[in-house]
RNA sequence: CGGAGUGUAGCUCAGCCUGGUAGAGCACUGUCUUCGGGAGGCAGGGGCCGCAGGUUCGAAUCCUGCCACUCCGACCA
């Protein structure tokens, strides 16, 4: 059986349409948001000074090829939605180009776990998507992986491949430059584009043959340093979770040859999941919020992670209805479907025994190196964020993934006065470093709220002559469809807070 | 890889059974009327009917082969 990442993130729904569940948006900002002060970094690290100004914000000028029919092949509501909002575009099966409005989900998904690996230690490096055979000969997967690995050769008849995982080459990274205990721990990660080879991809980026992915994995000088590794990424990818604003449930999975109790998945739910979920209901609104983490801290690490295992949550693959049961009370006794967004995993000298990595102790001994890997499918994260998140007008963008903050509908295009002050918005919301996406198209006032509705943006602005009268102008939460009027001059107030939710947990790193 | 389908305009599809030189809606262009939830009229543009053979006076239509895509299964586990 396969441990590692290269062999996660199959997809297999179990229905089809109505929406899953998605952490509640933060509160409406609306409410207080005239008296409540700015916060948080955003307010200091985007001077609305220094920001371009990219003519694609409006429109007319933008590529969003939105479509009003859905596409015969898409099964499941993601790919629909994907489709139809013009942010993928399939290119051969189970391999999409990424449109511009995709492009920029896919890039907010990114750049979260990237900030979040970086946040808890890890460190950014990129492997190329080929690789040479030999490396897969000498940790014996060459002939192992079968045809989910693309093989190719090169001109001079080289056998290569398309990497399906990076576990061979990131060991010999390692293993070439470091030889004492002083040169671990070390975690580095990668965010790349991975191809297997499915049998049969369907369901658009769920389980597409070329995929984004990201991998870290960590070097430790025995289990129990490996162990802490491993909790560090378990916090962290809490975290990144919850600044995706979606509720992923680490779950125990099966460890293989390995054993013990150190794999666990991580699942979005979702009523089209591929996987029968089973879970304390209580788990669900745990969140690791804005707790200092002293990411070096083994007591604090683990405190984390058993807080947040001993609840029972286990897939189909790992579940036992007696311990079910026993553990939960029959009230909070949750069984569903769910979305394997990610997997960690501790597999101790798999890979360092058979390539010799190893680092020599302060006793004088050579040992192989304990690691561990952990997998976040980005690519796959767009199509389950939607599918836990979305009506039948289209998608929700939790904000922090949103591909603009807020959009703006001129119901009257041409109007001098709506045009002003359409303008007049869109200056004050780029100036507190929102991104905003002005539609001034000249459409009808249905086609821009469908259009609204259907990419997902969280807040509308409706500008019209109505509203104009009396000097307001209507803010709109594409969560609740809750709507306020705002007068014209206080819309840059009152979405300010938008902006201090999504920066709020933006860490100083760079890649 | 087994089974079942589908390839006709940018998209959704009809036409194929029963061969006679290609259609609708949406989208697009122009125009008029509309204008707070995907409006309506008029006038236009757009297709080597997946590819290659074959049958026929004549093929989108019938036959053969190939290719692509989709669905079910197996696979992922």
């Amino acid at each position: 059986m396969s441990c590692l990442p290269g062999g996660l993130f199959t997809f297999r729904p179990h229905s089809r349409g109505a929406s899953g569940s998605a952490c509640p948006d933060p509160a409406f900002p609306l409410r207080h948001a005239l008296t409540r002060p700015r916060t948080g970094a955003a307010a200091t690290r985007r001077p609305a000074a220094a920001q371009p100004e990219p003519s694609h914000m409006r429109l007319t000028r933008y590529f969003l090829p939105v479509l009003k029919e859905t596409p015969a092949e898409a099964q499941i509501v993601s790919h629909r939605l994907m489709l139809r909002a013009g942010m993928i575009r399939q290119e051969s099966a189970g391999i999409y180009s990424w449109l511009p409005l995709g492009y920029r989900v896919l890039r907010r998904i990114e750049q979260i776990v990237h900030e979040e690996q970086q946040r808890a230690g890890a460190i950014p490096v990129l492997m190329p998507t080929i690789q040479p055979a030999d490396l897969w000969r000498k940790s014996g997967r060459y002939d192992d992986y079968g045809k989910e690995m693309l093989r190719i050769r090169d001109r001079h008849d080289r056998e290569m491949l398309y990497g399906p995982t990076n576990e061979e080459m990131i060991t010999e990274i390692f293993r070439t430059f470091s030889g004492s205990y002083r040169d671990v721990p070390k975690m580095l990660y990668h965010i790349q584009w991975k191809f297997r080879d499915e049998i049969r991809p369907r369901f658009g980026v769920m389980r597409g043959r070329e995929f984004l992915m990201k991998d870290a994995y960590s070097f430790d000088v025995d289990r129990d340093a490996a162990i802490h590794s491993y909790n560090v990424q378990l916090a962290a990818y809490l975290r990144t979770y919850e600044r995706m604003g979606i509720s992923a449930i680490p779950m125990r999975a099966e460890t293989g040859p390995i054993g013990g109790d150190h794999s666990h998945e991580f699942l979005v739910l979702a009523e089209t999941g591929e996987s029968e979920v089973h879970y304390d209901g209580a788990i669900v609104q745990k969140r690791l919020g804005e707790r200092a983490v002293d990411w070096d801290d083994r007591v604090q690490l683990q405190e984390i992670f058993d807080e947040w295992t001993a609840p029972y949550a286990r897939t189909g693959e790992t579940h036992d209805a007696a311990k079910f049961e026993e553990m939960v009370p029959e009230e909070r006794r949750v069984s569903g479907r769910g979305i394997e967004v990610g997997q960690i995993f501790y597999f101790g000298t798999k890979y360092s025994d058979p390539l010799g990595a190893t680092v020599t102790t302060p006793e004088g001994e050579r040992v192989p190196v304990h690691m561990g890997s952990y997998g976040v499918g980005v690519s796959r994260l767009v199509g389950a964020i939607i599918e836990a998140s979305h009506d039948e007008n289209g998608i929700i963008w939790p904000e922090s993934v949103a591909p603009f903050h807020v959009g703006i509908v001129n119901l009257k295009q041409g109007d001098g006065e709506a045009d002003a002050a359409c303008e007049q918005v869109y200056g004050a919301l780029k100036g507190l470093g929102l991104e905003v996406l002005y539609d001034d198209r000249d459409e009808r006032a249905g086609a821009k709220f469908a259009t609204m509705d259907l990419i997902g943006v969280p807040w509308r602005v409706t500008v019209g002559p109505r509203g104009l009268k009396n000097g307001v102008v209507e803010l709109t939460s594409r969560k609740t469809g809750e709507s306020r009027e705002v007068p014209l001059a206080d819309i840059a107030g009152v979405c300010a807070p938008i902006l201090d939710r999504v920066a709020n947990a933006s860490a100083d790193v760079t890649i």
